[in-house]
DNA sequence: CCGCGTCTCTTTAACGATACAGACGGTCGA
DNA sequence: TCGACCGTCTGTATCGTTAAAGAGACGCGG
């Protein structure tokens, strides 16, 4: 059987296509009686409603936004970071009936632009930086936010965000460590620089902005400490792990080690408590984040308001007349016990 | 500016609409040499390439999935079963270039219904039971699965499904309690049943068909065994930690404990250790699921291929074609060391 | 020189709905 | 009694795109 239209009811009712679709959207447009008529003769012709199609490309709005990731859509959901950003980007979307389109936009597959193209939506947010799939989506006239700091802060930004002062926040972690004493202090660098070997001094590389601003801050805040950087493929637990081995081992251990983000800290925690060392008394570890289980783990790190982030997101989306539309939110650095001042 | 069409670049061209179409979508229908000329041209008009909704409702496919939720969203990526089913879910939608669309349809809010109404997709999925969002979709022709058994298997079904066979899972887990020589039971039930007293008989009340037949199962298992049921509001570590609470200060303390998840198990068995008690030396304790942290846990589980159950429900969406469209997936008891006999 | 296939491009007709501007009869105040 | 107004319903014009079929030109083999 064909697909019943509004068409196919007028047509065995005698009336207009309007009074039909009326009849369904706008009840105060017809009388009772034949609303009645129509919803009724509608359902027993197999009528299942609205084409929600038809009626986004009629009315111009979708109702749906999409989140974009850079990554796998698994990480999305493994990262304890976006998953609070997700939940509370998600809550206040869900409160105004509007639904989410996940949508995967890895930077390095220029194919996956075109999932970009082909998304029903009426704007688009991620927890990522501004990235090649935002500057897509404003191309074609679609709002985005982004929630973290991708350009230079100053410079002129495209689209609407929600972020945090990196660069100050990880001011605060070098001069809190160098007011501990820490003069040898390891840097775990997030995401980008694959498979490359400890840095003494600091190139950029392809580092994502936040991280850069954050790796400047610490360095500028620490003044003239010895400062190595050691860069991991990727920002998980794993690779936090990993950096036990190639820190921990070495003759010239370092006092201090910062991670650019809490999963890494944690699991390079792990790695410490695997070898005998116990953080906070045998070597300071600092992160970034202030995840839920940094808390628990005793970890000192830089509290950013991640779910803030996510309902702020989401509320810039859904009302485009907002003020105030590129937000910079306070962080805070948080000392627990994974610190300590240098014998 | 108002939205610049293929009808506006054919215009000032002198070609026809379908030329400009044909320029996007079907390279080989025009000379390379009018193809780059329409393309500038778009370019330079601004024209944001094919609009999304329209060539959906043309060409009738959204490539576009839905994924339904009973809960709250921050609930689906908070608890650990479902966000390795929505990991696995996301991984072959990913490979084959659709998109996911996350619906919340709260079981208890009605209105929630026209969000399916609402949605601009191919299909519906959920981790969840065959609950009135999956029938709603039905009724608009839209193919669901779900992944979560709800009818009484055998009995007509009306969509497709992937799911494991709870009731005998229940039983092995009974049949192996009581071997162990468990006399004195207590079962931690799931959602329904809010604020509930403890039942000697078992009463199936709201409970979900599968944990209906997982206790179902379980009873059968345990033979003449004295069990009581503890209805918990809600299915979280939480709860299992409350259960704590309810169960480990009375005087007729079981030898046993089962929760229908491993979340609740694994709270429970937190709830253990805060009172001295080690599971699987002064108590014992089952779950159900196989959670990644219910191996670290010590715990004894059902084991559940969530991300099958993931996969194939994809699967199921984006080939109608595919035989078997009703799967029900392996399960198995995983004796770790949270259980012990009767001594 | 004719017929036929090929390459390009055009024409026509939807896809399923809603916005907008009437039309028509009846009521009501002046 | 007249015009304004209200409640109902209709007709038409899109929304922006693509499917399907067709039309003209050109080359090529017979």
């Amino acid at each position: 059987m064909a697909k019943v239209t509004q068409q196919d009811i007028a047509k065995v009712l005698g009336v207009s296509v309007m009074t039909v679709s009326n009849a369904f959207n706008r009840p105060d447009q017809l009388s009772a009686d034949l609303r009645e008529r129509v919803l009724e003769r509608a359902a027993k012709m197999g009528y299942t409603g609205p084409d929600a199609v038809a009626r986004q490309l009629r009315s111009g709005r979708t109702n749906t936004f999409a989140v974009v990731f850079e990554e796998r859509l698994s990480y999305a959901f493994s990262d304890p970071f976006s998953v609070a950003w997700l939940a509370a980007f998600s809550e206040v979307m869900e409160r105004k009936r509007a639904s989410i389109t996940l949508l995967s936009v890895p930077a390095a597959d220029v194919d996956a632009l075109v999932a970009i193209q082909d998304a029903a939506v009426d704007g688009v947010a991620g927890l990522c930086g501004d990235q090649p799939a935002m500057a897509r989506a404003r191309e074609r006239g679609l709002p985005t936010v982004y929630c973290t700091r991708t350009s230079e802060p100053g410079s002129e930004q495209a689209g609407d965000y929600v972020v945090i002062d990196d660069y100050a926040a990880g001011f605060e972690v070098g001069q809190y460590l160098r007011r501990l004493g820490h003069q040898r202090v390891f840097l775990l660098a997030g995401a980008a620089y694959a498979g490359q070997p400890p840095m003494k001094e600091y190139h950029r590389g392809d580092l994502d902005t936040s991280d850069h601003l954050r790796i400047s801050g610490v360095l500028e805040g620490l003044g003239g400490a010895e400062v190595t950087i050691i860069p991991m493929g990727t920002n998980s637990s794993t690779a936090g792990r990993a950096a036990g081995v190639a820190v921990l081992d070495r003759r010239d251990r370092p006092t201090a080690v910062i991670a650019v983000s809490d999963v890494m800290a944690l699991g390079f925690m792990d790695a410490c408590r695997q070898r005998g060392l116990e953080p906070g008394r045998d070597i300071s570890v600092v992160g970034f984040d202030d995840l839920p289980e940094s808390a628990a783990g005793g970890l000192t790190t830089i509290h950013q308001p991640v779910r803030d982030k996510g309902r702020l997101a989401a509320e810039l989306l859904l009302d485009p007349q907002r003020p105030d539309r590129r937000i910079v939110l306070p962080h805070e650095l948080i000392v627990r016990s994974s610190t300590h001042p240098v014998a």
